[in-house]
Order: C-alpha cells, then structure tokens, then sequence
DNA sequence: CTGCATGCAAACCGTTTGCATCCCC
DNA sequence: GGGGATGCAAACGGTTTGCATGCAG
C-alpha cells in the first residue's frame, strides 16, 4: 500500500528483472520475463521472478495490467495509459487514446463505491493475426 | 463466432445455469454458480457448469467478463456496460457511467489493430469493506 | 551473526478435458 | 440406435508457498 517507501534492497535479481521489463514495450507475462531475465540469470528461479513482480508492483515501481487473458501483464511504465489485447494472439499493446481524466469522478458520483481508478481494454486484432498469421494460440 | 445461431439444445443444465444467472445481479465466478445451481440440480458437475457457461457466452447469451482478478465472472445482461470491481474483496458491480460509443473509432485511428470492442472497469473499494469488514480474502 | 532474498520443488486453485454413461430425438 | 450432453475425475497451466541455503549488511 505504500509507494516507493517501503525501500527494498535493489537486488541482482530484482535490478535485472526491472531492466528486463524496461527494455521491452511488449508487456511480457510472469514466465516470457523469466525466459528473458534467465538469459543472464540462469539460476533464477520462477517464484524469484513471481516475488519480485508483486513487490515492486506494490511499491509502484512497475504496473501490474489488470487486462482480461489468463496470464497476467507487467508494464514498467507506471503513468496511465490504455492497452489493447489482440483477441486472436493474446498480445497487448499500449494505445494512445487520450486518458480520459473526469471519468473517475463520474463514476464515484454513480456509484456507491469509493473509486480508486480505471482502466481502459480495448479488444482487436494484431496486425500480424490480421495477415492470416493464426499462430498464437486463441485466448478470449 | 456465431451469434444466436447454431441452436443448442435448451437442457435442463443449460436453462437453469441460465436462469439462476439471470436471477443475480452480482457477477457469479462459474463456482459461485456452481453452488447456486447445485441447490436445483445437486447431481450437476463442474465441468457442466463451465462447458455450458462457455457455449453461451459463444452464442451471445450471456457475457463473460474480461475483467480483471484471478477469476473468470459471468453475466447474464449482454448490453454493453461498464464494471467496477473491489479491489479488497474481488466483487464487481455495475455500474452506470454512459456508454463511450466513440472511444472504439478513436482507438481505431491510432492504432493498426482492427478495433472490436472495449471495456472500462474502475478499480475502489466497495461499501461493505468500507464498513471495515475486511472480509473478503484481498484481490488485487 | 542475523535476516531478508533466493532456488527449488511441491502445493494450490481455477479451468479444461477424456471418457464412460445417459438421454433426447 | 446414434449423437450430443452429462457426471466424474484426472490433467493442466499459471501462480503461490514452504523450506533449506546463501548472501549482504
């Protein structure tokens, strides 16, 4: 619940996995990360990777996407922006349509709720499922 | 991918998955319906439970919630709508901020997927952990 | 030395699937 | 009688967790 206070040690393992999701614009699952980050930790292992995603996720150094799919997404950008997710493949991709800054506010006047934020998903396909490239395997 | 059309036959099962659906206004995670149903039909198993909720959803019937959360939660109005969900306790509510029928045309415009569909979900806390009650197992 | 972090493997939980049986047409 | 639907239980995939060891402060 507290943002970047909580002042963890920065880790190899922590430091490398951050740099890892920075480098890429894609928003890789748990494991896509840890196929990354074994590539100069061999010896980590998943839960490492799971652990530390949580926390610095907690600590607001990185987002946690709460998009539909089966797996979850992790985003090193923390600002608010939108995400489409290709229906066919399951991928997902920043769009930059405008955030849409009142919403929250209409929302708490419409609901009972104490509103926290939001989130924008669009569904569509890739370009690359659109050229008839059926590769991934269908998510929903 | 065909809506209404390949008319499955109406079982027992299906037609009281269905009904008790449509008899809720939360948005039952297929176990929670499992239980619900069970009281009708105390013979019914799981995989019934998801095979029909998943055929309907096909068909247009119902929704199945791209939201998120580690479960899958189904709805039985198939009108576009919006869902806030709380982030202590998991449970996700209508609610009734206006429709945004131009959002899909401006992600179209700035992305190179083909655009489908949207959704919104607010993240908050709903009254009944307002109140405290930190019941529910946190969600995140 | 002390405790947090790691690697590893087993446990977990939601969902899917294979299969024998059942029931409706 | 035949084909889809069901109940049951096992398999599955993603995530979490327990525990012994390791390493930094």
């Amino acid at each position: 619940m507290n943002t970047t206070e909580s002042m963890m040690r920065l880790t190899t393992q922590r430091q490398i996995i951050l740099e890892e999701l920075s480098k890429v614009k894609t928003h890789p699952t748990a494991s896509e990360l840890y196929d990354m980050v074994r590539k100069r930790l061999p010896r980590i292992g998943l839960g490492t990777v799971y652990r530390n995603l949580e926390l610095m996720a907690e600590n607001g150094m990185i987002l946690k996407l709460e998009v539909g799919g089966t797996q979850k997404r992790f985003d090193a950008s923390t600002h608010t922006h939108y995400h489409i997710r290709c229906s066919n493949c399951g991928r997902v991709d920043d769009i930059d349509t405008p955030v849409l800054e009142n919403l929250v506010k209409e929302a708490a006047a419409s609901s009972s709720y104490k509103v926290l934020g939001h989130h924008v998903e669009f569904t569509g396909i890739c370009p690359a499922c659109q050229k008839g490239k059926k590769a991934g395997k269908s998510f929903h």
